[in-house]
DNA sequence: CACTTGACCTGTCCGC
DNA sequence: TGCGGACAGGTCAAGT
């Protein structure tokens, strides 16, 4: 799932479904010891109520009635599925996922008093969840060096020249990609952009004008409240729980469709690699 | 120090 | 069909 957009949908969903729900019990994978020591899921977990959730960056904080809030890192691959009391009818995207979840790939179940349950499942367990004290999350060494919210109103195109002046001589996709510049951005998004603001992802952030970069600003902004609004990209069948799929790559003008026309151009899509990432370009119009 | 590359995992797809 | 390798919506540690 995740890029900001990805996790925005989620933080959403879950706001509507989980807030003022009680925790019941909570199962995890032993391998990695989630979402915390089993004294501190007894004493701040099990009997808390949901009050909040949030997001910053690409982490999600479920936040609870005992000061403590789960934190949480999809990475890759990790997913967070509701599965309500109420079966959907036959036919329904979500009406397996009662019978199948949770599977191999759940790593921690959280269930609320009324039934309900919440699935946190990662295939490949790059992602993380903690338990931690709320006000302790701003120390974490993640919330440390992230960079500002790309959508905030106080996020201004000065802001975004200055912070990627900090890294001059790396690559403007490998810039774009460094959450610690902006935060939020990964590889669909970051194709995205660039392609909007016609820059090669090769460029050196030393040679980008005050021009492009406030042309890239302008784009990277649009893409990613594009993205919001159409609820994130869906590359498999997965749904949210409210049933929803996202339908970003509906609107994508490079990711993925390497071998098809740019729709700004005609010319054929490329697939290449850059900053060690699969990267999408239109050869003809992101010049060098 | 700034920057790049591998490692972390599992699953899938593609070519032989 | 089987098998090896590349690759995947992210981040961190270790290397140059």
């Amino acid at each position: 799932m995740p890029e900001l957009p990805e996790v925005e949908t989620v933080r959403r969903g879950l706001a509507n479904l989980i807030i003022g729900k009680v925790v019941r019990g909570e199962v995890h994978d032993t391998e990695k010891g989630f979402p915390n020591a089993p004294q501190d899921v007894q004493q701040f977990l099990i009997g808390a109520a949901v009050t909040d959730v949030r997001r910053r960056a690409k982490v999600l904080m479920i936040d609870l009635s005992t000061g403590y809030s789960l934190v949480i890192h999809l990475k890759m691959t990790g997913q967070l599925v509701f599965v309500g009391e109420t079966r959907f009818g036959a036919g329904h995207p979500n009406d397996s996922l009662i019978n199948e979840l949770p599977d191999k790939s759940t790593r921690v179940t959280l269930s609320f008093n009324d039934g309900t349950n919440l699935y946190f499942n990662d295939q490949r367990k790059f992602g993380w969840m903690r338990l931690l004290p709320t006000v302790e999350i701003p120390n974490i060494p993640f919330m440390q060096k992230v960079g500002p919210e790309p959508l905030s109103t106080d996020f201004k195109t000065s802001d975004f020249i200055q912070r990627l002046a900090r890294r001059p001589k790396t690559n403007i996709k490998a810039a774009l990609l460094d959450q610690s510049v902006v935060a939020g951005i990964g590889n669909i998004y970051a194709d995205e952009s660039l392609w909007g603001a016609k820059i090669q992802p090769r460029r050196l952030v030393s040679s980008l004008t005050e021009q492009e970069m406030a042309l890239l600003y302008t784009e990277m902004r649009s893409v990613m409240n594009l993205a919001v609004e159409k609820g994130g990209s869906s590359n498999s069948t997965y749904v949210n729980a409210e049933g929803k799929k996202g339908s970003y790559m509906d609107f994508a003008r490079v990711f993925r469709r390497e071998g098809l026309e740019c729709p700004r151009c005609g010319a054929t899509i490329e697939k290449v690699r850059v900053a060690g990432r699969g990267t999408h370009i239109c050869p003809v119009c992101q010049v060098i």
